[in-house]
DNA sequence: CGTACCATG
DNA sequence: CATGTTACG
């Protein structure tokens, strides 16, 4: 495993593996972040199948990061790679495919065991696609999710709304407990300056609708905090460049993919940084350093 | 047009394109063939994807051999692809696409263009998925097919049986008016000699059953003769190697091409061969030297 | 195994 | 435009 670059605050003690040797897939409830870690190395990709993005070699990259968890969107598999176990022998994985192959999905990959991961809001429809992973440490939880897309038309804005409003109930009921970090693909672009094309997208492609735009806003209103933007108040960069055209070669693109956290923990965000120059999806990766 | 290596007899009269500048696709019923050509070169091809295939350069292979035809079987596409366009320029083209997208589907390209083009046997099921161009000549009818393979567990073996029938009244029927050559992926191995492996599939493998090879017997004692294994009674040659395993780096192949001519011009034919080293399909091209 | 298709993004 | 799926061979 390559050294950390640039980490701000390196942990000393060592991970909760000894503690915590396997981390089933169904049910993993067992202690195992042991409190002790100090500073936390997040990062999260869609990596638009899992299986083509991982032959393109960009995820050395991701490796040579060091994060401590890595989320992955639109995994679009139903086990591991390969070359994931092999390349990420050292970290626990759990893997929520969707029930219909080769859509969506999502999965986590962490250094240390969390104390618990529940896979999925708790709705039916929703839970099938797999578009969710909680991850629970002693200090946060970690929510990973994969938004789903309002589609062409917009033909599934009223799903979308219905996800909204069922995530802002349990984001909320979770941050009573403990604070949360909220990242994944949240599939929109909140204002004017998160995307390349603003007017011609705006209530036409999903992603800028002012339905879209208006839910992320009341999530903040409801006590987080985007901490790219907050962080970065004026700065253009996005995440996501269409394949079609030549969109990431002109920055054609959306700031799609974010980190949201709750208030009371901004404080603690040390970076928020987007991996433009990683390869191998439409994607790039997100990265969060937090210390506690 | 690079010149053809070892032509028999090349013909020293113009082509017909003069007197026949439109070859259309539907109805074209003019005279073009003047009759006096002596020589002809016919190439026959199963492309596996006529769009995938032309890509992988051994068009080029083709060209430099200066068929008179070319025959394609499962081309899977509804139109020329343009690289075909540019590459066979000088040829008169018919496609005959299946109903179904990506799906069989055959093409003629011709220098000369013929008297006549037929699309088709006159079935209704068989000719909704392009699978036989007839075209006529002064001397001869040319008879394109891809037929239909009987399928994984042989689900197809009785649509294989219809079709045999009705393609054997039809060559019987073209032969009273001129010798027919008869070429294309014919789906069966006729005998032992003509598979890597006879015992694991027989009557098991669509191909190789009692029923397709008797049909081909049949076939021939109406009068016709199988091109190839006539010049050469004893050669074990294929055409045909399974993309799955490394079949054709060990030769573990087929031979399901074939060029099958009407007895009185079987000593017409200079050589029947089988273009190898030709790739990008699982099948390699057949190819036929006849002077009339 | 490989080429088509289609759904999804 | 790219990744999956499925049908077909």
């Amino acid at each position: 495993m390559p050294k950390r670059k640039a980490s701000p605050c390196e942990s000393s003690v060592p991970s909760a593996e000894a503690i915590a040797p396997i981390f089933t897939r169904v049910k993993p409830s067992f202690v195992a972040d042991a409190g002790e870690k100090k500073s936390w190395r997040i990062l999260s990709w869609n990596v638009a199948g899992l299986r083509a993005c991982v032959k393109k070699n960009d995820f050395e990259k991701i490796l040579s990061e060091s994060p401590d968890l890595i989320f992955l969107g639109e995994t679009k598999c139903n086990e591991w790679p390969p070359l994931i176990e092999t390349k990420f022998k050292d970290y626990k994985k759990t893997l929520v495919a969707s029930q219909k192959g080769g859509y969506a999905g999502v999965g986590l990959l962490s250094k240390v065991a969390p104390i618990k991961v529940i896979q999925g809001i708790g709705d039916e429809e929703f839970d099938k696609e797999g578009r969710l992973i909680i991850a629970e440490y002693s200090h946060f939880f970690f929510i990973g999710v994969y938004v789903p897309n309002s589609g062409r038309g917009l033909v599934n804005l009223s799903k979308r709304e219905r996800w909204e409003k069922i995530f802002l109930e349990k984001i909320q009921d979770l941050d009573k407990t403990k604070p949360v970090i909220y990242g994944g693909d949240l599939n929109v672009a909140h204002s004017e300056i998160d995307l390349r094309n603003p007017e011609s997208n705006r209530n036409k492609t999903a992603g800028f609708t002012d339905q879209e735009r208006g839910w992320f806003t009341d999530l903040l209103a409801a006590g987080f905090k985007d901490t790219f933007r907050t962080l970065h108040p004026d700065e253009k960069a996005y995440t996501y460049w269409s394949y079609i055209g030549s969109a990431r070669e002109n920055d054609v693109g959306w700031r799609l993919d974010y980190y949201v956290v709750s208030n009371r923990i901004m404080e603690k965000v040390k970076t928020s940084g987007i991996m433009r120059t990683v390869t191998g999806s439409d994607h790039c990766p997100v990265i969060l350093d937090i210390t506690f």
